[in-house]
DNA sequence: AGACGATTCAAACATTCGTTTGAGTTTGGG
DNA sequence: CCCAAACTCAAACGAATGTTTGAATCGTCT
């Protein structure tokens, strides 16, 4: 089980680094001591910093969104192509929480990588996920937008919005209170996921704002 | 009004390219020449980059914690110690979604510079903050978790870092759906401040998970 | 066995980084 | 007016960065 090749050493590792110290923050000889292989591999391997990168991003965000685009098929299908929107949310989420328990014993950092791509890469990442994954993403908007009738467009995005910003917080484990060290990870997660979808349900179902007008008559 | 001191031609640029390239993304010489400055004017007036990062937090976080505890007072007061959820929520959202417009004639992008803080410093971040403002941030968790006796603590933890999630990704504008142009700036801030206390309070007073026991008897 | 492509390695490459230096310039009080 | 303190400036420092090089080693064929 030690006998890794050094590209998958050398992809472990970027991926515990980044979790750990941003992008910029690792260094070339940090990462190919971590992973034990030669400092010129990664430039033999990948070409560059850059390439790694987002190998890193790519290989997981195949995944998540294969698992995503699944569950959506498997509610949508059941529901006869009007699944509920607690369903959606789940189907979008889940595989999100779990991104890291494919295919590996241990717990692995990749959707901290995730987070702080967002705010490191973000014009970078949003061009990465439109391109590759835009087309499952709309279908998830669509499946949520019909929930929101009594909601205004520019509202009805605004919650979209704070439903992303939370996961992807939550996901990375930025937050202030800590995880109890007793749980096994995954039911962390799986808990931390429930506890999400039905936070954000409620919060997206929620009665429109009255917006104060400013302008007096 | 183009006579400001070095110092504060230093401290407006580090906000500028903090909030667009990140801390270890901004060199000196970048700021430094955005100021148009000499490149040891930082190290003369600030001592060291991380002392000019400690001092970009420093100044603008007194500030809205200084408001978010009035505004706390402020509701505690009205109700006689007994505020309702979303005059709390109200207390510590709106000064968050205005710092940057206090005293200055533009938008400022020191929200997404906290934003920032969040993942690059996390740690430092999160020691400083309970350092200068625990008490304060106690204050308010307190006036959030009456409102929450539905739940067990785990579970309140967790949806107040759904909302903490919601709230630094709002203020960051990292959103995914463009802003409308024509919106003037402290109008677009407010609408989407009303929304999110919103969206927060009925993801907070949503019922508790049921969660799946995952063991057979 | 031999040879050839793939891989690993230590060393050096050119840049860039934050910081320091020391000489110049500006400023304000006696 | 003068001097001392505050400040600005061009230049250089050492360390760290991503990348490239060319020789050594490995693995796999005929």
């Amino acid at each position: 089980m030690a006998a890794q090749t050094t590209k998958d050493r050398i992809l472990k590792a970027a991926e515990n680094l980044f979790a750990e110290s941003g992008f910029s923050g690792t260094s070339l000889r940090q990462l190919t001591q971590e992973a034990n292989v030669n400092l010129a591999a990664v430039n033999y391997h990948f070409g560059s910093k850059e390439n790694l990168i987002l190998e890193v991003f790519r290989r997981h965000l195949d995944g998540l969104y294969r698992r995503r685009e699944e569950a959506l098929d498997e509610v949508e299908r059941v529901s006869g192509g009007q699944p509920e929107l607690r369903d959606v949310l789940e189907a979008f989420v889940y595989p999100a929480m779990a991104v890291g328990f494919d295919s590996s014993d241990t717990e692995s950092p990749f959707v901290k990588v995730l987070a702080r791509a967002f705010v490191e890469y973000r014009d970078e990442l949003r061009q990465f996920l439109s391109d590759h994954y835009g087309e499952i993403n709309r279908r998830f908007f669509q499946g949520i937008a019909r929930h929101l009738t009594h909601l205004d467009p520019e509202e009805a995005y605004a919650r979209l919005d704070f439903m992303i910003g939370a996961l992807t917080y939550a996901m990375a484990d930025f937050g202030v209170f800590k995880r109890p060290p007793d749980l096994p990870p995954d039911e962390y997660w799986r808990a931390k996921a429930e506890r999400l979808v039905i936070f954000a349900e409620a919060g997206l179902k929620a009665p429109a704002a009255r917006l104060e007008s400013p302008l007096p008559a």
